[in-house]
DNA sequence: ACCCGGACTTGCTTACAGCATA
DNA sequence: TATGCTGTAAGCAAGTCCGGGT
C-alpha cells in the first residue's frame, strides 16, 4: 500500500467566520500560540509545537494508543487491542499507560430510567463551564442555553431550505410510461419461465408451527460462490408487485366526541384523522413538548376547513380525551380477539406477505425489507428535533416512484391512480421510493438483509475493514507524526483521526438547522470537550460530553497523549463554546485524505474495524476451552458488550427490569435452598449407603446426581443474572448486526463447539448465511 | 471546490408472537 | 385458560458517503 503524504501549503483562504465576531486568522493563532509556547515551555521541550520543517521527533512520548472499552463499573475487562503485545503497534515501545476510561452510562440522580434515551438527562447543558484548566478567554456567554437551542449563525441555510421547499411543491407529477412495455414480449415469456422454475419452491405442507415457517423460507443460493462482477450494475432483472399502501382512514364512531372549549365540535374527516393522531399519543411525553404541540397545531390547522380553522385557534382548549379513550379501547379489544379472529388475521397477513413481500431479482425470489408504505402520522424526531409533531402525509400512488425491469410485470397502481413514475434503473437497489414531506428526504423500499444484494455489500464492508488492518500501523504512525505538522489543517485532521481510531467516534457530518443538534468527530464544538491536565491521578485527560447520533449522550474521560492534549488546547484557543473544535476540517476533507491512505477507506471503516477487532481480541481472551456452554456464551456476550461500549450503543433500561431481576434473585435463592436440602439428603443417603445394600447405594447415587444438576442450574441462573444486569443499559444488537464480522462469531462457534443458534437467532442466521457458510474455525479477522 | 440530493447503512423503540407459567 | 414475559421483527429516524452539477 502506497501512502501519500501531502504537505500542502497553508491554504490562503481563511474560512469565513461568523460576522459578529471577527476572528483572527488561524495562521495568526498558530503563531501567537507558538510565541506563547516559546515563552512558557521552558522545561518540557518534550512538546514544542514545532512549525519548522524538521519535526522534533526524538523525545516524543510515543505512547501506544489504546482502545477505550473499559466497561461501566460492573464488568471489568480491560481490553486494549492496540497494546503492543498484540503487535499492532509494534514500533512503539514502552509506555504502560493503562488507559482506564469510564464510560459513564448516565448516572445522574437515578430518576429517568424509563424515558427514551434521547430524552434523558438533557446532557449537562453546562458542559463547558468555566472549569477549563487552560483558561482561554472567558467569553462563554451561552453557557446556560440548553445544547439543542444553541444556534450557529447560518443564514444561507435558511435560504437553502426555502429553495428546497419550493422545489418540492412545484415538482408535481410529470407522467411517464405507465403502460406496460410491449416490446420484449418474447424475452419476457422466457424470463418468466425461468423464474417460475426457480421460484416455485416446494410448497411446504402445513406442518405446524416452527417447522412450517422454516420450510417456507426463501431459497438460499450460494451467491457468495459466484464470481463477482460489479460495474455499478446491481441487477439484471427485477420484478415486484409494488408497495402496499396504508389502510384508508376509518372515521371514528359518532359517539366519540371532540370538544373545543368544553363544547362538542364535529370535525371534518380530514381534521378528525389528524386530531386522532394526536389523541392517540396523549399519554406520550411528546405531547408535553412545546415544539411538538406547536408543529402539530400548525399542520393540523392546515387540513381543517374554513369553519374549523376559524373556530379552533388554541390547542389548549382542545379536548382529545374521548379519542384517546376510544383508541385505547380498540387496542384492548384487539388484544382480546378470539382465536378464530386472530387466526384469520394472521392468514390474511401471510397472504399479503406472500403476494407483496417478495420480489424476483435476477432469477431468484427474495424477501423485501419493508414492502409497506409508511402510514400517515405525526413525525417523531428524536432528541430536540425542531420538526417533531409535524404531519407526515398519507401517501398515494402519485407520490411513488417504481423501479423495476422494463420487461417485467410492472406493478399496478390502485385503480384510478397512477404512479408518479416508473423507472428502470438497475444501478440502484430500491424497488420503490417517495419523498417524505416532513424532512423532504427520499425514502425507499428495499430488500431484506438476507438478500444477496445486501449480503454482498455486507461482506465487502468487512473485507474492507480487514484491509485496513494491514495498514493500520502505518496510518497510526502517520497521524501521530501529523500531530506536529506545521499546518493547522493537518494537525486537526490528525487529531480527529486519532479520536476516530481510538474512540470509534462517528465522522460527524454537518447538519442543517432544522435537525436536532447532534455531533460527531468533525463537528465537535469547543463546548463538547473539557481538558484536564490532571484528573483523578491521570494526566492529560479529555472529557467528552456531547450528544451523538439519535441524541444519545456520549460521555467519556480519556487520557490522551500529551501532544494531542496540547493540540486541543491550541485548537480551542480564542474560541467560544459554540465554535467548531476542528474549524479547518470536515468529513469530506477527512475522507478524502483517508481514501488517499487506502482505497475505500472512510471514517466509518475504523468503527467497523475496531469493533470487529475488539471482538476477536476479547473472544480470544475470555473464552476457556473447557468452560461450560453457558459460560462460553457469557464470554461471548461480554466480548460483544465490550464492543457495544466502545461504540456507545445504549438503550433505555427495559421496562420491568427491576422486577425481573428480583424474580431471578428469588429463583436463585430458592435454588440455593434446594441445594442445601439436597446436600443434607445426600449426606444422609451416603451414610445409609455405607452399611446398606445395593438399593441404598443406588438411592445415594441418585441423590448425588440430583444435587449436581441443581448446582448446574444455579450456576446457569447466576450467569444469567450477571449477564442481564450488565446488559441493562447496553444494546448489543446494533453492533452484532452492523459492526461485527459475522465470520468471527461463526469461527468461534465452530472452534468451541457452540451451536450457532445460541449466538444468532433465525433472522441473524439468514442475514449472515454467507458467513456461516464461509468461515471455518480457523478464520481470523 | 463546493453544494446538494440520492442511496444506503446504522440505531433505537415499539409492537407482537409465541412461549412458559400460574 | 388466562396471564405474564421474552425475544424478534418491524418501523422509521438519523447517520455516512458519494457523485453529479455548477
Amino acid at each position: 500500500m502506497k501512502i501519500l503524504r501531502l504537505y500542502m501549503k497553508e491554504d490562503s483562504k481563511v474560512k469565513p467566520t461568523p460576522a459578529e465576531e471577527p476572528k483572527v486568522n488561524k495562521k495568526e493563532i498558530i503563531e501567537i500560540n507558538l510565541k506563547e509556547e516559546a515563552n512558557l515551555s521552558t522545561d518540557d521541550d518534550d512538546d514544542k509545537l514545532v512549525i519548522k520543517d524538521e519535526p522534533s521527533s526524538q523525545d516524543e512520548a510515543d505512547e501506544p494508543i489504546q482502545a477505550d472499552v473499559s466497561a461501566a463499573s460492573s464488568c471489568d475487562y480491560n481490553l486494549s487491542h492496540f497494546k503492543k503485545n498484540e503487535s499492532v503497534f509494534s514500533e512503539n515501545e514502552e509506555s504502560e499507560s493503562q488507559t482506564e476510561i469510564k464510560v459513564e452510562v448516565k448516572e445522574e440522580e437515578d430518576s429517568d430510567e424509563d424515558m427514551p434515551l434521547c430524552n434523558r438527562s438533557k446532557l449537562s447543558a453546562r458542559v463547558s463551564s468555566n472549569k477549563r484548566k487552560l483558561e482561554d478567554d472567558d467569553d462563554e456567554e451561552d453557557d446556560d442555553i440548553p445544547l439543542a437551542a444553541r444556534k450557529k449563525p447560518k443564514i444561507e441555510k435558511k435560504i437553502k431550505k426555502e429553495k428546497k421547499k419550493k422545489r418540492s411543491f412545484d415538482d408535481e407529477e410529470e407522467e411517464e410510461d405507465f403502460k406496460p412495455e410491449k416490446k420484449p414480449k418474447v424475452k419476457k415469456e422466457k424470463d418468466k419461465k425461468k423464474i417460475k422454475k426457480e421460484v416455485s419452491q416446494p410448497e411446504s405442507p402445513v406442518k405446524g408451527g416452527r417447522k412450517k415457517k422454516e420450510e417456507e423460507e426463501v431459497e438460499v443460493w450460494k451467491w457468495w460462490e459466484e464470481e463477482k462482477k460489479d460495474e455499478g450494475v446491481k441487477w439484471k432483472f427485477l420484478e415486484h408487485k409494488g408497495p402496499v399502501f396504508a389502510p384508508p382512514y376509518e372515521p371514528l364512531p359518532k359517539s366519540v366526541k371532540f370538544k373545543y372549549n368544553g363544547k362538542v365540535v364535529e370535525l371534518s374527516p380530514e381534521a378528525e384523522e389528524v386530531a386522532g393522531f394526536y389523541g392517540k399519543m396523549l399519554d406520550h411525553d411528546y405531547t408535553t413538548k412545546d415544539v411538538f404541540n406547536k408543529n402539530f397545531f400548525k399542520d393540523w390547522r392546515k387540513v381543517m376547513n374554513e369553519e374549523e380553522r376559524e373556530l379552533i385557534t388554541d390547542l389548549q382548549k382542545c379536548d382529545f380525551n374521548q379519542m384517546n379513550a376510544y383508541y385505547k379501547e380498540v387496542s384492548e379489544k384487539n388484544k382480546n380477539r378470539s382465536k378464530e379472529e386472530k387466526k384469520e388475521l394472521k392468514e390474511k397477513n401471510e397472504a399479503l406477505i406472500k403476494e407483496y413481500g417478495f420480489c424476483i431479482i435476477d432469477g431468484h425470489k427474495e424477501k423485501i425489507g419493508n414492502f409497506r408504505l409508511e402510514p400517515p402520522g405525526l413525525f417523531r424526531g428524536r432528541g430536540e428535533h425542531p420538526k417533531m409533531g409535524k404531519l407526515k402525509k398519507r401517501l398515494n400512488a402519485e407520490d411513488i416512484i417504481i423501479n423495476c425491469s422494463q420487461d417485467s410485470n410492472i406493478p399496478k397502481p390502485p385503480s384510478g391512480h397512477k404512479w408518479k413514475e416508473v423507472r428502470h434503473s438497475n444501478t440502484v437497489t430500491w424497488l420503490a421510493s417517495w419523498t417524505e414531506n416532513v424532512q423532504n428526504q427520499v425514502k425507499y423500499i428495499m430488500l431484506n438483509p438476507s438478500s444477496k444484494l445486501k449480503g454482498e455489500k455486507d461482506w465487502q464492508k468487512y473485507e474492507n475493514a480487514r484491509r485496513l488492518h494491514k495498514c493500520i500501523n502505518k496510518i497510526r504512525d502517520d497521524y501521530q507524526k501529523d500531530w506536529k505538522s506545521k499546518e493547522m489543517k493537518i494537525r486537526q485532521r490528525a487529531v480527529a483521526m486519532y479520536f476516530i481510531d481510538k474512540l470509534a467516534l462517528r465522522a460527524g457530518n454537518e447538519k442543517d438547522e432544522d435537525q436536532a443538534d447532534t455531533v460527531g468527530c468533525c463537528s465537535l464544538r469547543v463546548e463538547h470537550i473539557e481538558l484536564h491536565e490532571k484528573k483523578d491521578d491521570k494526566e492529560y485527560v479529555v472529557v467528552f460530553d456531547f450528544l451523538g447520533k439519535d441524541s444519545i449522550r456520549y460521555y467519556n474521560e480519556v487520557p490522551v497523549e500529551k501532544r494531542v492534549f496540547k493540540n486541543l488546547t491550541l485548537f480551542m484557543e480564542n474560541k467560544k463554546g459554540g465554535d467548531d473544535l476542528f474549524d479547518r476540517l470536515n468529513t469530506m476533507i477527512l475522507n478524502k485524505h483517508l481514501s488517499d491512505l487506502m482505497p475505500n477507506l472512510t471514517a466509518k471503516v475504523f468503527r467497523t474495524y475496531n469493533a470487529s477487532w475488539t471482538l476477536q481480541q476479547q473472544l480470544d481472551k475470555l473464552t476457556n476451552e473447557d468452560d461450560s456452554e453457558a459460560e462460553k456464551i457469557l464470554s461471548y456476550n461480554r466480548a460483544n458488550r465490550a464492543v457495544a461500549i466502545l461504540c456507545n450503543h445504549q438503550r433505555s433500561v427495559p421496562k420491568g427490569h427491576e422486577k425481573s431481576m428480583e424474580k431471578l434473585k428469588e429463583k436463585i435463592d430458592s435454588k440455593r435452598d434446594a441445594i442445601k436440602d439436597a446436600e443434607r439428603q445426600v449426606k444422609d443417603a451416603v451414610r445409609e449407603a455405607k452399611h446398606g445394600s445395593v438399593k441404598e447405594k443406588f438411592v445415594a447415587d441418585k441423590k448425588k446426581k440430583l444435587l449436581q444438576r441443581l448446582k448446574e442450574q444455579l450456576a446457569k441462573l447466576e450467569i444469567q443474572e450477571t449477564d442481564r444486569d450488565e446488559n441493562k443499559t447496553i444494546a448489543l444488537g446494533t453492533s452484532k448486526l452492523n459492526y461485527l464480522d459475522p465470520r468471527i462469531s461463526v469461527a468461534w462457534c465452530k472452534k468451541y463447539d457452540v451451536p450457532i443458534e445460541k449466538i444468532y437467532n433465525k433472522t441473524q442466521r439468514d442475514k449472515f448465511r454467507w458467513a456461516i457458510d464461509m468461515a471455518g474455525p480457523e478464520y481470523r479477522f
